[in-house]
DNA sequence: AATAAATTTGCATTCGTATGCATAAAATAA
DNA sequence: TTATTTTATGCATACGAATGCAAATTTATT
């Protein structure tokens, strides 16, 4: 923090008031065309930079939004990151990162206050959603990505959020797994009181209810690569006959930790023995190695439709409100597709 | 921003004076129990947070540091990314983040800069170093992560940085494959003119050179998925006598996109018909379908150094400096290993 | 109990910019 | 040319907290 130059020290040398010279980097403040050549020159010349911080202090708009995010190891949140920052820089605004982890949410969060951030982006499924509840109560705008508020009872105060079609991305899983003559389809769930897995797994059971199946097994991988080894290890660790033919995993980062295990721990073939559909899209679904089927949030939308939310808020001062995103299954060679033209009811599929 | 409670307000509830306020809430001040006391519960009660911008204007620390940062794709930059704003936020500091993008890159460092960051770190490879020298002629701290300012000649404001020891890390690899008995040793580099692309092939070089070799063939990757698949395709799209038997992969994340094309697309075997290594150790590296080995820069020490870096000289006005961090190979299963005991000299490597 | 020393406290000012208001200058109309 | 409107400009103040200084209070010393 050495920027030393002041408004004042231009002013001194252009020969002009201190408020000739905010005015000058005022955009549509009333200052002449001469004026502003002379302040341009001296700003030039002592390599002047305005002061936001002082701007904040007066405008009471700090031109900063509160990021709080964590999991960085599942990449779908790296490229969140990468997109909204730069969204949000072309709109002027800058991302003040905070990366949750749970013992320190409450604290740190309360910091991000203290630097009067003009709104606030919670990608964190970690976070309680009491955290988000109090920066509503503080009267600053929070977009909720990627999850929801539980609590519908104290909706005093709601949070606006945006999310992916959750419960219609299960169904169309469970439908096309259904379809192509799956019979022992197993779930893996993300965190059990997110609202993302849950959703996800109600419109899959839902889904296969409607094709006539239920869940086959059910395990919890926490949306971590460790949990969802865990979680294969234990589902898939049984005779052959009580072992799933196919398994939909929370997310993508998970599913590629169950393909390891599958693969390179029981010797299994993916899709020949056991097909594995993901949730998310990322990259690494489309590597060579994985080739995962998987359904996609669109990284894109879900970011216009976030920065909408906060700009509703911050310059408009809507009310809060939800959008949800259409997702569609990205199909690749995880899953085995029947070939036999177009399928009305399940058919039984036989070991290859 | 919309935290409307003020120190004076506080002051008023609780029957003191502003400073009093101030007091209470800055360590170390000076304040009596029973003052501080009162003050405590009259700011509880109208949930009174200090503003960290007005503070910021009058103490000239605004506690964020700007972290300027790219190639999110790459699962080296979240991984640091996250560990540094921990590491920042244990330290009371907060994370500005820009994520650099060629065209962008100096209007939006300039805005960094009117917001008073007391310091700057650069994990951007793709940034041009011209812009740290702008911000540490602008008496701003910057310590550049994983690279390193090229323009030794305007050395007035030199910037700080931290590296892993890269010239090391290539000759490792240059030893580790001709040691193994492979002989024609190919190079996919990074960016050209990136100093840790650089230094990797130049101390790949000399190890070759030192074991009797050099090197077979050589591509540029420019760090980036589409680059290295490119590379690959051209180095490996040739007469199998005049393809490499081995592969040194600027970076995990180009290696990965290598191992995809010779497997998936030219129906290569690893390692039996070619090895590869790659550089920063990610977690895919160990994923089961790839068992990368590569060369570990070990993110941890490198924060440590970079935060270490900052209060240097932030807190102790010391000069800039550099730190290189040791680095180590971590062998998994892209390489074959010779069995046959300690090997002095290259030994030739015959088709398995 | 009286004095000296140490600790609290409040007053007033400061940080750097934005902005309402009144005045001065320029542009337009009569 | 004069009157009227429009546009520029500077003055003074405000934003919210921190801090040097002096006065007031408490504590320690004799």
């Amino acid at each position: 923090m050495a920027n030393n130059v002041t408004s004042q020290d231009v002013a001194r040398l252009a020969q002009v008031s201190q408020s000739a010279v905010s005015r000058t980097f005022t955009p549509g403040a009333s200052v002449s065309d001469t004026t502003r050549a002379k302040v341009q020159v001296a700003a030039k010349k002592l390599g002047y930079r305005p002061n936001a911080i002082a701007r904040s202090l007066i405008t009471k708009r700090s031109r900063m939004i509160g990021v709080v995010i964590s999991q960085l190891d599942n990449q779908f949140y790296p490229l969140v990151l990468e997109k909204l920052s730069q969204r949000l820089q072309r709109d002027g605004y800058h991302v003040l990162l905070f990366i949750s982890d749970s013992r320190n949410a409450d604290g740190v969060l309360q910091e991000i206050l203290q630097y009067q951030v003009d709104g606030i982006v919670m990608a964190s499924t970690v976070l309680s959603s009491v955290l988000a509840q109090d920066c509503a109560d503080a009267g600053i705008p929070v977009v909720l990505f990627n999850r929801v508020t539980l609590q519908a009872a104290n909706d005093k105060h709601p949070a606006s959020g945006v999310t992916s079609d959750n419960y219609h991305g299960g169904q169309l899983v469970a439908r096309h797994l259904a379809n192509n003559g799956y019979q022992k389809i197993a779930y893996i769930a993300g965190l059990e009181d997110s609202s993302t897995s849950m959703e996800r797994e109600r419109g899959f059971c839902n889904g296969l209810v409607e094709q006539g199946l239920r869940c086959f097994a059910r395990g919890v991988g926490n949306y971590s690569f460790e949990g969802a080894q865990n979680a294969a290890h234990q589902m898939f660790n049984v005779d052959p006959e009580k072992r799933p033919d196919a398994v939909f995993v929370g997310s993508d980062h998970m599913a590629i930790a169950v393909m390891d295990v599958l693969r390179c721990e029981m010797g299994l073939r993916i899709p020949q023995d056991v097909a594995v559909v993901g949730y998310d899209n990322v990259p690494q679904a489309a590597w060579g190695a994985y080739q995962l089927t998987t359904v996609e949030q669109s990284i894109e939308p879900m970011i216009e439709a976030t920065v909408e939310l906060l700009h509703e808020q911050i310059d408009s001062g809507l009310s809060p409100r939800s959008i949800t995103i259409p997702c569609q299954i990205i199909e690749r060679k995880s899953v085995q597709v029947l070939t036999t033209g177009a399928i009305s009811t399940p058919i039984k599929r036989v070991a290859v």
